[in-house]
DNA sequence: GTCGAGGTTAATGCAC
DNA sequence: GTGCATTAACCTCGAC
């Protein structure tokens, strides 16, 4: 579990680019009770998928820290909230900055959402043509639905597992809605939903928002639009659960029509055997009876001549 | 100040 | 060398 390595310095640092804040940070203002380096340098480069993984326990593990309302510390006055998943990332081998991670949390979300968003919308057209899940798709035909191409299935899992626990958590303090606490991979890609074509490319749902009694006299359009998202996705999931049951229940009658159906027929065909079988049952009898009288008369007749 | 969302830019790698 | 795709990083805005 520990990694073994120590942080690889890079060889130089020459050409930048962008460099965010903290290119070698003295660290000064870390208030976490991890790792805090005196300097650091960080990796550049893209994020290997054990880095992203690890980013995204800091951040779930962060979240958890931060919901606990009565643990030691949630969150210290002045503590840089990605400082503290820095320290965590540094502890568990990602060598990345705050910023970095913060940046590479956004751009994670932005995939993620994508992804969820084409999983939940378009899981519906199975009555034309059957839903090609993202995760069977080919490069191109992910790049043709503007889906990012190589969103790998841990990633997306973990995120989910992240953003589901937030949500729960989220949700549970206000009120108890047990119907939208599943497991992690319930929500989004449960890809037999009902999204009745909503509309709007917009980006995903992220939350069945519940306090919103706010005022909201003073929002412009963009926060409505974003409220009206939000209500519409709560809509839209509650549709499709609707959906979804009506769907069965109707399968399930028709089922049962079907099994119906069968057991008549087979009852028709029983019968039918069991009619011919006396039909011919009685030619028979009437043949024997026939053959019987024949030989009686017969009989009677040798009789009288040797009489 | 923090966070999320979304737009944008720059660096990089690859195919031709 | 050029064009394109990808992705890290930067930037702005609004909400809290």
């Amino acid at each position: 579990m520990s990694n073994p390595l120590p942080p690889p310095p890079p060889p130089s640092t020459h050409h930048h680019q962008h460099q965010p804040l903290n290119i070698i940070t003295p660290a000064t203002t870390s208030a976490t009770t991890m790792t805090s380096a005196p300097n650091r340098e960080y990796r550049k480069g893209n994020w290997t998928i054990q880095e992203t993984l690890t980013l995204i326990t800091a951040k779930r593990l962060d979240d958890e820290r931060r919901a606990k309302p009565s643990t030691s510390s949630p969150s210290k006055p002045g503590e840089l909230r990605w400082k503290w998943i820095e320290n965590y990332c540094w502890d568990h081998g990602c060598f990345r900055s705050q910023n970095q991670c913060n940046d590479k949390w956004d751009n994670l979300l932005r995939d993620y959402k994508k992804v969820r968003q084409y999983q939940s919308s378009h899981s519906q057209s199975q009555s034309s043509h059957p839903f090609l899940s993202y995760w069977s798709m080919e490069r191109h035909q992910r790049k043709l639905h503007n889906l990012p191409t190589n969103m790998s299935p841990e990633v997306f899992e973990a995120l989910n597992d992240v953003l589901q626990r937030k949500l729960n958590t989220q949700q549970q303090p206000h009120l108890h809605q047990p119907s939208f606490s599943q497991s992690p991979e319930q929500l989004p890609l449960k890809t037999d939903q009902n999204p009745p074509e909503v509309d709007a490319p917009v980006t995903v749902s992220e939350e069945s928002d519940s306090s919103e009694t706010e005022s909201s006299e003073n929002l412009d359009s963009k926060t409505k639009r974003k409220k009206v998202r939000k209500i519409g996705s709560s809509i839209m999931r509650s549709a499709s659960v609707l959906a979804q049951t009506l769907k069965s229940c109707e399968e399930n009658k028709e089922k049962r029509h079907q099994q119906v159906m069968e057991l008549e027929h087979r009852r028709l065909q029983i019968e039918e055997t069991r009619n011919e079988v006396n039909r011919k049952g009685i030619t028979d009898l009437v043949a024997a009876m026939t053959n019987l009288s024949g030989a009686i008369q017969s009989l009677i007749a040798n009789h009288y001549d040797q009489t």
